[in-house]
DNA sequence: TTTTGTTGATTGACGAGTCAATTAAAACCC
DNA sequence: GGGTTTTAATTGACTCGTCAATCAACAAAA
């Protein structure tokens, strides 16, 4: 019983049901086919609207990220000082929109994916870009070495975003949030 | 034309196809026909051996985390004192065996699997645990929260790997290994 | 002649993508 | 407003390809 304007529905349904289905299954065996079932529609009707499952992946990994972006900017927005910027960058990075489980491993997979796709990989670039660069503005003026600290907290946001998509036991988020602080606080102070 | 006692050369030559194999293509289209060929051997000799797929994978995998296991075991043979097996960890962890982009890739793509596959879950979990028992031992007698500090310096390795994996250029390991030696240098002081 | 190595051919399953056909809303026309 | 046509939504059935795994058969060494 056809409805109209259903695209936009059907897209955001199929998006995350996309990235469900890549933290329940894991991308290698993922289907078209499961993707279409969990959003509640048929897999040809999935295929109309995103033409390919390659296209499907990438959607799902643009509203990862640029849930991300948001939610950054928006705790940027408030941020007056250099260390508040630095503050409100890790929070975004361990808030808890980015620490669903889903999410986390949404983005493990993505880490995989552009390993290979070009495409996948120019957007995973893109985000390695702005976060770099938000850190160097804000470490600029804290400092001496902007870039170093950068690269380190970039690396240590990414590793314990990796163990807690992998173990079982994950540490709260308040001790990442701790340890990416700590590391901060002693980068800064030498 | 057979020759007596190829098993265990054909079993070799599998496991380091299959490493090659994941960092050319991604585990996600990896055949085993293709791992056959580049190994110089028919499909079904690859089976004949191993009996399915996943059992080449999980073989892979052994094989990447004792080679680790074994190099790392040599490195802290010599360390005498904690800070010299704190070091001998961290240079095993980024030393060239570890570094070659083939072994790095495997090592994402395994993180992955260990995602979905409670089998190379179990095998990732034996090897945490092990690099989190060294470092704390190494720590305890030097720091003051020794799980914490090992917590990071975890992380930050594994962060600094997943880097190396998908820059197109890729940071120096020197400066790497720069990096987590600051972090530890920080952490004892404080 | 038994054991080990080896492969070509085959099977059986599954999955991505296509297509024709159906339904109902919307738009157009008198 | 009643009728007709267009357009969006939707799916079942199908095609085509691929791939893991099996098997029967053959070759050579022991």
């Amino acid at each position: 019983m056809p409805r109209i304007g259903m695209e936009p529905q059907r897209r955001e349904a199929l998006v995350r049901a996309t990235i469900a289905e890549i933290a329940a299954s894991g991308a290698r065996d993922i289907t078209v086919a499961r993707i279409a079932k969990r959003a509640g529609m048929s897999p040809a009707l999935a295929h109309h609207y995103f033409g390919s499952k390659e296209q499907m992946l990438l959607a799902a990994m643009r509203r990862i990220l640029s849930d991300f972006g948001r939610e950054a900017r928006r705790a940027m927005a408030g941020a007056e000082t250099p260390r508040a910027r630095l503050q409100a960058i890790v929070e975004t990075s361990f808030g808890p929109a980015n620490f669903d489980p889903e999410v986390v491993a949404a983005w493990l997979n993505f880490y995989v994916q552009a390993h290979r796709d070009p495409e996948a990989r120019r957007l995973l670039h893109i985000y390695h870009a702005r976060l770099r660069s938000n850190l160097v503005h804000a470490l600029r003026p804290l400092s001496t070495d902007p870039e170093g600290l950068a690269e380190g907290i970039g690396a240590l946001i990414d590793g314990l975003y990796m163990r807690q998509a992998l173990r079982r036991r994950a540490l709260a988020t308040e001790t990442s949030v701790a340890l990416v602080n700590d590391y901060i606080e002693r980068g800064l102070r030498q």
